[in-house]
Formats: C-alpha cells, structure tokens, sequence
RNA sequence: GGGCCAUUAGCUCAGCUGGUUAGAGCGCAGUCCUGAUAAGACUGAGGUCUCUGGUUCGAGUCCAGAAUGGCCCA
C-alpha cells in the first residue's frame, strides 16, 4: 500500500498514547482480531489459562490491573508460539460482597430488613448490581488490551453453572464429605453469617482492646482469687472454667490490700504492678482440686443452662450454689497474661474443645446480631459496646486488677468491617481434613512463581488445613442443595439431573432464593415433606468450581471440560492463596485426586508510593481508568511488567510510571518514527538486501536482536515476563543509542547506495521483528509499528501483529565476534569522549589524533572499528599504543580503566580549530532552520555577513556547511527582508550574522 | 507468638551457581552532544550492600542470630 509519494504513514515523533490505542482497539474489534488469534491456532496444543472471576460488587482496582496485565502476556505469547489457548472471562457474581453493595443502595443495614424487602426483590437487585459491574469491568478489561472472551464469558449465577456446583456438591455428599458441625466459627454479627477461614484471612485489622486482669473468687478460700487475664470482656459472662498449665509452677501472691492472687511464677513480673509477697508455689496441676464461683450467676442472668459433651449439647440443672471448675489446657501460655486461662466454649475454638472435652457448661449470652441479651446490667448492647459496663460493673464489685489497652491483630469482615465474633452455632462442612495429605502431596506437582510460595505460604495453609465452612445463612447464592424432612429429620441432597425431575426442579426458571425454598421434596425415608435448609453456598466455592462449572459439566460440555482440564496457567494476587488458588485446588483434589493447575504466579500486593496499602480509607487508591486515560494502557502495562518481579510488593508511582514512557515506550517510538521519516524520504525499499554490504553495525544489531529474541522467549517460557520485558528494554536501548546513532548519515546522505540500502533493510527487519517481539507486553505499540512497517509493504502479511508468530532466534545470524567487537568499541568511545571531557574540548572540536591502549587480544578487533571510533570521537585518526609509548602522551588528555585506556591529542591546530567553527556553524545553522520550521527536506538559501576568521572558515568550508545544511548556496548578499530568519551569533569570540530561507 | 518475604546510592530496582575497583535508571551539580529523540554522552557528589557473629584463601551473595518494614496466620 502507497500513501501517495510515500511508502509508509508518516510518523509523528510527537505521540498521543491514549488517542493511538483507541484507535487500535477500533480495530481490533471490527475485525473480531482477539477471535481469529485463537481460532486461527485450532488443531495446535492446547494452553489453558483459568481467569479467576473477579467478584462484581466495585469497579476494578489497580492490583486487578495489574493480574489481568499478567495473565493477558502468557496466553498472548502461548498463542503466538502456535498453542491454541481459547479463554473466556468469569464472573464471580454470588456472595456477601454483592448483597453488601445492593444494601448499601437500599440503605439498610439487617438481615431483618432484608426479608422485610422481600428476597426476590432483593436477589433481583443483586443480579442486576452483579450486571451493572459485570460490564463496568469488561469496559476497562477491554481497554487496558485483556485479551479474553468476553461475548461468552462464565458467570456463577447462571442456572448451568449452579447445576455444576449441585453436581459438585452431591458428589461430595455421597462420598462422605459434607456434613453438619457444631463448631465455632468466625461470624460476623452484622451480616448475621459465618465466614469461611480464607475470609477471616482477608480481614485482619489491627484493633485496640481493652486488656484487663480479672479476679475470680476461690470457693472456699478467704480473699483468694485465680488472676486472669482477658481482652473480650463480653465473653466473660459466658465463663465456664479456667485452665492452667499442669507442669507450669503457680505462685500465690499477697498484695498490700491484704488479697492474694494466684497466678503463673513465669507471669508475676509481668502482671503484679507494685509490692508482692509470694506465699507459696504448687505445681499447675495442685490447682485443678479449686473450683471458683463465677462472675454472673446464668440462672439469675435468664440464660439457657447447657453443658457440653462429646454427644452434643443438652440442657441441665444447677445446684444452688455453684462453682465452676479448674481444668488443664496445654495451650496456656506463660508468654502473656497470667498462665491461667478464662473459658467460655460459645465463643472460642479452643473453649469449645476443651469444653466438650471436660463437660463444661455451654451459655449463651450473645444473639448472632452480637447483642447481649439475658438480664444483665449491660444486655441489648452490642458485644463491643458492653465492655466498658462490664469493666464497670466489675470494678464497682472489686473484680479488676489493673487494666489496660491492647493493640493487636484482631479479625474484621473482609466485606463490612465489623470486628467478628467467634461463635459456635451448626453449619455445613466440607470434611478436606479428609484429603489433607492428598492436598499437600498433589501441590507438589504444581509450578509456582515465585517458588517460596509452594512451600511457603500455600504449603502452610495445606498443612495447617482446617474443614471448609460452606453454608451461609445469606441470600444472594448458590442455594446449599441439601433438604430436610420435617417429619423424620431425614436429609437429602440434590445434585443430579433425575433428583432435579423428581423434584419438579426442572420447571424453576431461577434456581435461587427465594422460588428454590419453595420447592418441597417427598422424603425417600418416611415419605414426609422435605423442606430445603435456607442456606447458600459460600460464594469460594462457586468461584473454586469453575473448571467444572464454567462448562455445565457434566451435564453438558464433556469435551471442553476435559480438554482445558487442567489449566496450564493461573495468575492472581497473593490474598488469593487462602482464597481462589486453595478452593481450585481443594475441589480438584476432591473429586478428580489431581491438582487443578500446573503453574501459577502469585502476585504481590500493590501498595502506594510510600509504601502504605491502598485503601478507601486513607484515600491513596489509585483509579486505573484516570492512569490509563492519561497515559495508555501500554505505559501502565510495561511499567507494571518491568517495575518489580510479580512476588514482590510493588510501590505504584505515576513519577515512576512516566519514567518507563520516557525511558523505553518514546525511545522505541522516536526509533520507527525516525525510520518512517526518512525511508518516506528516500523511498528505498527496505525489504530488498544485498547482504554483502551489511555493515559490521547491521551484523551486529541482527545479532543483538538474535540474541534478545532467544533470551526473551526462555524467560516466557519459564513464565517470567518481568526480565523478558527488561531484556527486550536492553536492546532498544542499545538500537536507539547505538546503532540509529552511529547509522544516522548512513539514512541520510544523499546517493542511494548499498550502504544506505543495507541499513534501512537492517534497521525495518529489526523493527517489525521488534514489533512482534513486543505484541504480548504493549499490544497497542506493537500493533500501531505493524500495521505501518508491514502492511504497507506487504499487503498479503497477516492482518494484525497479533495474527503472527513470535519470532525465532537465527542462530546463523548470531556473531559472537562483531558483538564483542562492538562492545569493544563502546568502551574505547567512552572512554575518549570522558578524556576530552577531561581536557574540556567539546566534541565538536576536531582534534588530530587519538591513542587507545586496549588488551593485547582486542587490538585486532578494534583496527576494523578505528574509522567509525574516530568519528564517534571526531579525531583525525587513530593510534593503538602498547604500555610502553606511554611516556611520550605529553600533550594528551588520558582516561583509563583497567586494562584499557584513552588518551586524545589536545593540541589544536588552526586548521582543525577553523575545521571546528565550521562544524559549529553548521549547528548553529541546523538549530535555525528548526527555529524557522522548515522540513528536514527543505533545501534553503544560507545569507551570512562575517568577518576575520568566520569569513574565511564560510569560504574553506563553503561545500561542507552547504552539504550538512541542504543549502543551495551561501551568500553574502543582503538578508532577505520579509521572509528568512535571521540570527546573530558569536562563536569562539567572533561574531556572524546568519539568515536562512527557503530555496 | 509462629510462618513467609524484603532490607544494596536521595528514589525505583539489577546483582546468576561466593571471585578483581558493587551496578542501572531517575533525581541533583557541572560539562558536552543533537535535523529521530518529551532523548543522549561524560564527569561529579551520593554506598560501613540493615546489624552482629560464623564458614571460607575470599561473603552483597552461604549459615546462624538480631533489628526494621510488609504480608499471612494464631
């Protein structure tokens, strides 16, 4: 394709990112070019890449950026490499997050509210809230070149996807897995559900309790007391027994007010604040005969009475006066508190073992919003709140020893910050303890990145692994398939296509709350009527099922299931270990004994420029649609690449961001655009070669470039795009600032020969090369650098960068020689260019000569470079010296390291200073003629008044300065009056009018 | 309290399996170059490679411990 005179769009060196991609991504789209890369691949290996479905309750975050960043360059250059790699975008559309986000719009706060909305009304939102930011996320996804299906991505609310989860779920039902504990877990009072552990992991907070030692009254015992220490006073009600350490030695204390204590030995420094005198030490296990009378009394609090046994809990009678008892607890530390331990089994894992262990009492003071009930002092009031009026009351009574405050680590809802309650209550488990060693012995097999992280983190969580919570008493989810007879107890869980028919399932268009509850099912055992239990499916789960899901499997799509099964390449932030990473995991192991993936990368958190978390709060977070707007999805994509290996914690900086424009993106981009300007110019055609005139500079760019592309794709495929962006910086670098510069007058001299032949056909296969090289990392650039190089010569070449195939090193095209020889010559040149430095000569000062003291072995190399080093150094010639010519470098300026050294003549002969005027004039002309806005073809007429030494130099040097200056003749006639423009200058204390004006 | 990661120039980061004078980019100061360059070159200031021990002929690199920060978990 011509574009009239010229062979290729003209480049402007001035470019506008944003405005360029829009326009890429225009045609990406009319001509479906994200399809045909995949489809036209079919037949190849397969590549699968899972893309873990964002949950669509915000708009996308900078550090979702920067995973889709991650997980869009392997595919891209998978498929490029000839896989054929389909994938399709999910979303993660259930859960706690979506329901949060409608009751924020309907301004709510209450499960209660919820219901008195009405559930379907409410679901209903929540899908379109899931919808909403389903599209908001594709928009950005699209813009920042995420290169995914997004006309058929999977979606969790999707009647196919949720049959998949019932089909997961009842096969895990038949196999044993699913069953009902009374446990204590993570709950959070003011959505009114339990959390899984990987949500807890989500929410950690450092929080500031009260931290208070309390003095429980020995029965029996004049004025004795156990010291205990506590942080969560409102679970101080639910006290059912104290542990100590069996082995550990206990003192008993006096205080000055005359009472005494009885705390750990270990412990007495740290919690006796003033005088003391120890009575007497026992053993730990000398305190298990005391029984103490506890804080409140339940019975004339109302609470239900309960106790705790292996069986269960069951109600019970207390004698009148009660005394609670003293058991041993291996986990009492003697780190902190007193080394005896309070114990109230609804509100602690620990407590509640311990509990059933030794038939304590259950009670319950707390309702599941958090609140106290019962007839305390301080009931109706949210746990939290009721602290201080249980200090209080506590210390009107004389129960408090000394207190204090606490910073700590303390649990929060990841979704709405409230601080969680550890509570026991029944829920739904998946029984993974089952598979624990299963699961840790089939991460053996997968590839992480970076490789800490298998043993590390994700290997501690597997081997620390606890039962996964799967019920929430929520709404918006996958309804738990799992019914119950009303008459028999009986249950049932529903997960196959018959169970569906027989149920009268198949009929429901929408499987969710609230129409599912009111599908009753006949009890296989009595015959009764089942009832559906109302919970809904941890929203992990949905999103871990998605190799199955995402496909309907196995009531449809067998084959796509079991081809992209299983992936080839996940890529998520780090929170994700305990999160996505374990649930795909988990279910893999579950129902197929295999891992669900065979590498992963792990991303590092992104965190501000002064290396604080991004949060709402602190107002610091980044909005990526502001960056990307501002500067290109390229930009922030190679900056996000380049800026740190994907493990590592990444401080986001826009200083630093604008530094990668500057440094690699304008570099690259100044480098076509200087090579479209002049092949417009010249209109040579680049792709012809006459390989004998390829200058060593062309050999040795084609070898660099040969090299690069070889470096680059070991490092993609060891999944590390990170040094494979930074190599591929390396060699623009070196294109730019060495082979353009030192090939420039080759480009622009005036006779179209071999020479200049060679180095437009070198410097274009670079470039396209370069462009393909690009493709995966900056989709936008690369595609803008092909469509011109290539299509406008080669009609017939495939449409798009992205319709190619990554490059291949030659290695017939690799010469270790010329590399080393031009390296060579890129030390000698700075070395001399640090001599005249030294000697305070400018460049542009021709001087005589210059001596280079080199290795023995590298003189020979460096005799075939000496003319293209001189130039570089503008010295008439060059000398190679031995060390022992050293003594005569009187008159030169001498720079050396190591082994090499640099040394140029410093004196000055009149015909090299007028030499250098003239050289000076011609800057000082070239810098005008961009002043007056000419073109770079522009031939001009040059008007000059000069006297003396000036004069004389415009006359020597007349052809030379009207050559560089594209001047048609120098004058001395008067300046042109109107149009030209004029300048005075003075140079080497001289002075010289100069005008110029078009030819 | 436990686990993992990090700590190298003012800032962002390289430094592979231990081997001469520890590097780059940005920033700063100065000089220079420039008809592709919002660039570039050269010079300079700026480093007890967080600290303390150890292994070794030799440690930024390996080992142990500590400190600080971050993440995760109790």
């Amino acid at each position: 394709m011509w574009f009239g005179e010229r062979m290729f769009k003209p480049v402007e060196s001035k470019v506008n990112f944003p405005e360029l991609e829009q326009k890429v991504l225009n045609f990406w789209q009319k001509n479906n070019i994200f399809e045909r890369s995949v489809s036209q691949r079919k037949g190849g290996q397969r590549f699968t890449l899972y893309d873990g479905p964002p949950t669509t309750n915000g708009d996308p975050g900078l550090h979702h950026i920067l995973a889709r960043v991650f997980k869009d360059v392997i595919p891209r250059y998978k498929t490029m490499q000839g896989y054929y790699a389909p994938r399709r975008a999910g979303w993660d559309t259930h859960g706690l997050p979506v329901e949060l986000e409608v009751e924020r719009e309907l301004g709510i706060s209450h499960k209660s509210q919820i219901e008195d909305y009405g559930v379907e009304k409410f679901n209903q939102r929540c899908r379109e809230s899931a919808l909403h930011y389903m599209r908001k996320w594709e928009n950005l996804s699209k813009r920042i070149g995420y290169f995914i299906d997004y006309q058929h991505p999977y979606t969790t609310f999707d009647r196919e996807y949720i049959q998949s989860c019932w089909w997961v779920i009842r096969k895990l039902w038949d196999e044993g897995f699913i069953y009902q504990g009374y446990k204590v877990t993570p709950h959070c009072p003011r959505c009114g559900t339990s959390l899984s552990s990987h949500e807890v992991a989500l929410g950690y907070q450092e929080a500031e309790d009260p931290s208070l030692h309390i003095k429980f009254k020995l029965a029996g015992q004049d004025n004795t007391y156990f010291l205990v220490w506590t942080t969560t006073p409102w679970t101080l009600p639910a006290n059912a027994a104290l542990a100590v350490a069996s082995e550990e030695e206990y003192s008993l204390v006096e205080i000055p007010s005359g009472e005494r204590l009885i705390l750990a030995s270990k412990r007495v420094s740290g919690c006796i604040q003033g005088a003391y005198r120890v009575l007497s030490q026992m053993k730990g296990r000398e305190l298990l005969k005391f029984t103490y009378f506890p804080l409140y009394d339940p019975r004339r609090a109302g609470l239900e009475v309960r106790r705790l046994s292996a069986q269960g809990i069951t109600p019970c009678d207390l004698p009148q006066d009660i005394s609670y008892p003293v058991i041993p607890g291996e986990f009492v530390s003697m780190d902190e508190g007193s080394g005896i331990v309070h114990l109230a089994p609804a509100f602690g894992e620990v407590d509640f073992d311990a509990g059933k262990e030794a038939g304590l009492l259950f009670l319950q003071p707390v309702d599941r919003e958090g609140k106290i009930w019962g007839k305390f002092s301080f009931s109706g009031k949210f746990v939290k709140d009721a602290d201080p009026l249980i200090i209080q009351d506590l210390t009107e009574r004389n129960l408090i020893y000394g207190q204090d405050k606490l910073k700590h680590a303390y649990p929060f809802c990841w979704r709405c910050d409230t601080p969680l309650l550890y509570y026991a209550k029944k829920t739904w488990y998946v029984r993974t303890t089952r598979v624990k060693e299963e699961l840790i012995q089939k991460n053996e097999e997968i590839n992480w990145y970076p490789p800490f992280i298998k043993q590390g983190r994700f290997g501690d969580w597997l081997r620390g692994n606890v039962d996964w919570a799967l019920s929430r008493e929520r709404y918006w989810g996958t309804p738990l398939p799992i019914w119950k007879c009303e008459s028999c107890d009986e249950y049932s869980c529903i997960g196959t296509a018959e169970d569906l028919a027989e149920g009268d399932l198949s009929r429901l268009a929408d499987l969710h709350r609230p129409y599912i509850d009111e599908v009753f099912l006949p009890c296989p055992r009595c015959g009764g009527k089942m009832r559906r239990i109302p919970d809904v499916v941890d929203a992990w789960f949905d999103s871990g099922a998605m190799p199955i899901a995402q496909w309907g499997y196995p009531f449809q799509n067998g084959q796509e299931f079991e081809q992209s099964f299983p992936a080839d390449f996940i890529c998520e932030a780090v929170d994700q270990t305990r999160g996505w990473f374990y649930t795909l995991h988990a279910l893999s192991v579950l129902l197929f004994d295999r891992p669900c993936f065979r590498n992963a990368i792990s991303l590092g958190l992104i965190v501000d420029s002064s290396g604080e978390k991004m949060s709402k709060a602190k107002g610091n977070v980044v909005d990526p649609w502001a960056v990307v707007e501002k500067y290109g999805a390229d930009a922030l994509r190679w900056y996000l690449i380049t800026s740190s290996p994907p493990g590592n914690t990444r401080r986001f900086s826009e200083e630093e961001l604008v530094q990668a424009i500057r440094r690699f993106l304008l570099t690259l981009w100044n480098t076509y655009s200087f090579f479209v300007t002049y092949a417009n110019i010249d209109k040579v055609d680049p792709t012809v070669i006459h390989s004998p005139s390829l200058s060593y500079l062309d050999r040795w760019i084609i070898s660099e470039e040969n090299l690069m592309i070889g470096e680059v794709r070991r490092l993609m495929d060891d999944f590390n795009p990170t040094d494979a962006a930074r190599r591929i910086e390396e060699f623009v670098d070196i294109l730019s600032n060495w082979y353009v510069r030192r090939s420039r007058r080759r480009f622009w001299k005036s006779e179209n020969d071999d020479d200049k032949r060679a180095a437009y056909f070198t410097l274009y296969q670079v470039l396209l090369s370069l462009s393909k090289v690009l493709a995966p990392f900056i989709p936008f650039t690369s595609e803008e650098l092909y469509q011109n190089l290539a299509l406008s010569l080669s009609p017939q070449a495939p449409e798009s960068v992205h319709l190619c195939d990554f490059p291949q090193p030659d290695s017939q095209m690799i010469d270790p020689e010329v590399c080393t020889q031009v390296q060579l010559s890129m030390k000698v040149v700075s070395l001399g260019r640090a001599a005249r430095s030294k000697a305070g000569i400018k460049v542009r000062q021709p001087l005589e000569e210059a001596v280079v003291k080199v290795p023995p072995k590298a003189g020979k190399e460096l005799t075939d470079l000496s003319p293209s080093i001189a130039e570089e150094l503008n010295v008439k010639k060059l000398r190679l010296i031995g060390s022992e010519a050293e003594a005569d470098l009187k008159h030169y300026s001498l720079v050396e390291d190591g082994e090499y050294a640099v040394g140029v003549k410093m004196t000055i002969s009149p015909e090299l200073r007028q030499e250098g005027m003239a050289r000076e004039i011609v800057h000082r002309l070239q810098t005008m003629r961009r002043k007056a806005g000419f073109d770079i073809q522009d031939r001009i007429i040059t008007y000059y008044q000069a006297d003396g030494v000036l004069g004389e130099v415009m006359h020597s040097f007349s052809s030379y300065v009207a050559q560089e200056t594209l001047s048609r003749e120098l004058t001395r006639e008067a300046f042109p009056s109107d149009e030209g423009y004029f300048e005075k200058h003075r140079i080497e204390g001289e002075n010289i009018a100069l005008a110029v004006k078009k030819a």
